[in-house]
DNA sequence: ACTAACTGATACTAAATTGGTATCAGAAAT
DNA sequence: ATTTCTGATACCAATTTAGTATCAGTTAGT
């Protein structure tokens, strides 16, 4: 059971991957080689990043793509809310049997407990500190590299 | 985004049906009735549930099924691993251009410790935990019904 | 012994979702 | 003009999900 789909696996790659160039546009074809995600695949995320604002876009030749906002204005919530709605644990179905009304249904209530502890895990964690995460370790194999 | 799919959440609900019933045998029709799940569909959700060994059974006339553990010991995660296997945010993909080596992708560190938060909170749900909630509400509502 | 009420096992299916491709139109740089 | 890019959108195959159907075997009651 993955929670992450595609969309948002390389949406998020394609997220970090810009936060690390700042300032430059980068094209989708350029992108999806550096990335190794397919071209048209990652084309159509990019054009619903762009849709959503976390990306800004420039046509014609020389232009590209680059981030819109602040990398650590950037949740993973926010991307998998794009791509794959909001996270819910399980549909309400409003069983007669196991609740007689919405408010006091017991599965509904942990339920809900859970989603929104999820919802808030992947709200911490940013485009911006994924970015710098990843930086850290690079200087550290760097070091180690320097060491053998 | 749905993480519960049908199959978990009928298991669920039809292993509280039976823990509320203690000691009783019911036939998977009679469950299927009360709970309004499809026959054939619970029918397989229960044959799962007992080759891991949630369900004992019977067969034959007068036979059927009942919790073959204490409603305590069964966690809402273990249903999860049944139907849907273990909660896995985003699979590993070992792409050589954000990680270098597996033991320090951030992606995979960030996504690990969710996946672990989440298994964890599923795990702290029992069975047992839902009935007892269950008639908790339910004693309360019956007793507002008296003060009407 | 017969029958009705059960479970065991497993094959099948329709619909939705997922992951990916292809195409065409239009914008900007050279 | 031509090349390089994005915008929009239609298409597709494979998988998953949710549900159905069937047949064989077991047990209880008569
Ligand atoms: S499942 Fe929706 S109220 Fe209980
Ligand atoms: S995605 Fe698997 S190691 Fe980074």
């Amino acid at each position: 059971m993955k929670v992450l789909n595609k969309h948002t696996d390389y949406a998020v790659r394609a997220l970090i991957a810009l936060g690390m160039k700042p300032g430059s546009r980068i094209s989708a074809k350029t992108l999806s080689e550096e990335q190794g995600i397919p071209y048209q695949f990652l084309r159509r995320i990019l054009q619903e990043l762009i849709r959503n604002g976390l990306v800004s876009s420039k046509e014609g030749a020389g232009g590209g793509v680059a981030l819109a906002r602040d990398p650590d204005e950037i949740r993973v919530r926010d991307v998998i809310e794009i791509f794959q709605g909001s996270v819910q644990v399980s549909e309400c179905m409003f069983r007669k049997q196991l609740c007689s009304n919405r408010a006091n249904c017991v599965l509904r209530h942990e339920i809900m407990r859970i989603e929104r502890m999820v919802n808030d895990e992947f709200a911490k964690v940013t485009v911006g500190k994924l970015i710098a995460d990843l930086k850290r370790v690079e200087e550290a194999r760097a070091g180690v590299q320097v060491q053998e």
